[in-house]
Order: structure tokens, then sequence, then C-alpha cells
DNA sequence: TCCATTATATTCGACATCGAACTATCCGAT
DNA sequence: ATCGGATAGTTCGATGTCGAATATAATGGA
């Protein structure tokens, strides 16, 4: 027989379970939305997102924001460049790095992406009170910032 | 120009993204560990836990308890069979269905690798009190169910 | 200057993941 | 009894995802 877990382990579990089935259940409203209307997968929407508000920068810069590895990204940047949303660009100051930006065409599919996107998010956290969406992005916040601080 | 999104448009992206960075961030915590002393990944360990804990059962009651599509459970259940941790039964009651159960190895397999999950997922929850943890299950809880229950 | 280390990106192989199309089976209504 | 729709799984093609290995370039110290 497996020893019983402690209750601290057994509450840190049911915790984790809600967690991942929430953001499970909201993927699956979020993500078939943007493949359907705009051929989008979350990554690639990321991206897009990402050099949209942020500007050109290199894929070492995108794989942070998204949390995602370099050889992901390698695969995501040159699906999005095969469709010519974006372009790699040599960067002057480090020839090692590649600068990504949007080109027009990827202006314009992120620009008619996003208001869509985010009204979806925005009827799915309706459902929390203005009180609760903040406690729930303070807490995971608090444990993001945990768990990233401890790598 | 883009309309200015909505107070509460604002709100929800700032939970959102909070939410799925840290999901990310305690997944690149603790897959990496599944990986590396079990060669298992997430939905691996995921379907064998399931089977460990609940029994042989269906590959569709698998998709739900998962939140997975059913192609991919497929798959998934392929690899843990080509290892032999699992094995597929007719079921006699439905012949459509095949039921899925661990095989000895596959027990040994998710005993072991059980325990130490289980450790990393309370220490990385660790970084919040019990209280905050019992109300970032309720508020998960919460919206899981509503996004689940409108589709 | 030269070298070891570090950082950026790519390639490769394995696996995850989805949706669409398909087969087989079940089940309820006529 | 049967017929139409729902359900269980599989297959296929496209994409995402990772880690390991590789190539190249930057950087800091001997």
């Amino acid at each position: 027989m497996a020893a019983a877990p402690s209750p601290g382990t057994a509450r840190a579990l049911d915790t984790f379970v809600k967690l991942r089935r929430a953001v499970n259940a909201i993927g699956a409203r979020l993500n078939p939305a943007l493949l359907k209307e705009h051929r989008l997968t979350e990554t690639q929407f990321g991206v897009l997102e990402a050099l949209h508000h942020k500007g050109p920068m290199a894929q070492a810069r995108l794989c942070e924001k998204l949390l995602v590895s370099g050889s992901n990204l390698t695969t995501v940047v040159d699906n999005l460049e095969r469709r010519s949303y974006v372009r790699r660009l040599a960067d002057p100051d480090d020839r090692r790095a590649h600068r990504v930006e949007l080109t027009p065409t990827g202006r314009q599919i992120i620009s008619r992406a996003f208001p869509g996107h985010a009204t979806r998010i925005t009827e799915v956290l309706r459902h929390l009170t203005r009180a609760e969406q903040a406690e729930l992005g303070r807490l995971c916040r608090k444990l993001g910032r945990a768990v990233a601080g401890t790598v």
C-alpha cells in the first residue's frame, strides 16, 4: 500500500486539478473559434499579438513572452512566414539573431482576429464578479511568479 | 483606429493572461521531471493515473476526464500500449467500445511516478496559503463549470 | 589575442493535438 | 423490423511541442 497523502498534498492536488480543468475548458472554447474564423492556432495568435502590441522582436524574446521552447518557436514562425504574416530580418546589432516583424497582411489578420478573441474571453470571465476576477488574477500572478522565480 | 476596449474586457484579458501564464509556468516545472524520471508525458501520466484510481474504463470516459479529443486519446493509448503499460479489451456490453486497463507494468510505473509528481505539485502550491488555495480552487471550479455548462 | 562560455537559431525525431472523414455499433421512434 | 441519428474508435494530415545535437556568433577572462 502507498502511504496516505498528507492533507497538504491532497489540497494541492485538488487545487491543481481544478486549475488545469478550468484552463483546458476555456481553451476548448477559445481555440476552435480562432481556428475556424482565422485559421490561427493559439500560439500563432500569441506571436502575432505580441508583435502587434510590442513591435518587432527577436525570437528569443517571443520565447520568453509565450513560454515556449526555441525549437517550437522556429516551427511556428516558419508557418507564419510561409503564409506571409511575418518576416524574419537580420538583426544588425547581433548577427546570431533574427528579428521577427509583422507584414501588412499579418497586421491585418491580427487586427481582425483580436476583437473577437477578446470578446470571447470577456464572455467567459463574466461568470466571475469583478472582485473574483481580481482575486483570481492575484493568485495566479503570485503562483506564476513564485514558480518562475524558483527556476 | 480600433475602439478602446471596455474596462470589463481589459480586466478579463488581464485575468486570463495571468491564468495562462501560471499554468504554463507550472507545466514547465512539472513536465520535464515526468519526462526525465519516467519517460511520461503529461497526458500519458493522466491516462495512467485515471486508470490507477478509477480502474479500467472506455476511451470515451478517458476523453471526458482529460478533456482531450478522441483522436488524441487513440494516439496516446497506442503509445502506452506499445510500451505494454496498458491493454485494450473488448467491452462485452458494447461492441463499439474498448476498455483500457493497466498492465502490471503500467501499475508499477504509475505507482512510482505518482508520489514525486504529487510532491512537486505540493511544493508549487505551497506558495499559496491554505485559504488562497481553497479560493483559487473555488474560482477555477466555478469558471470551469460555467464554461463547460455553456457548451 | 585566444579560448571557454554563453546565447541565438535551426534541424531532427518523437510525441501531442485537433478536426474531418470514416466504419461499426447502438438505440429510439415509427 | 427497420431506419435515422447518436456514439465509440480509428485514420489521416496539419500543426504544436519538447529535448538533444548542431552551427554560428557574441562575450568575458587569461
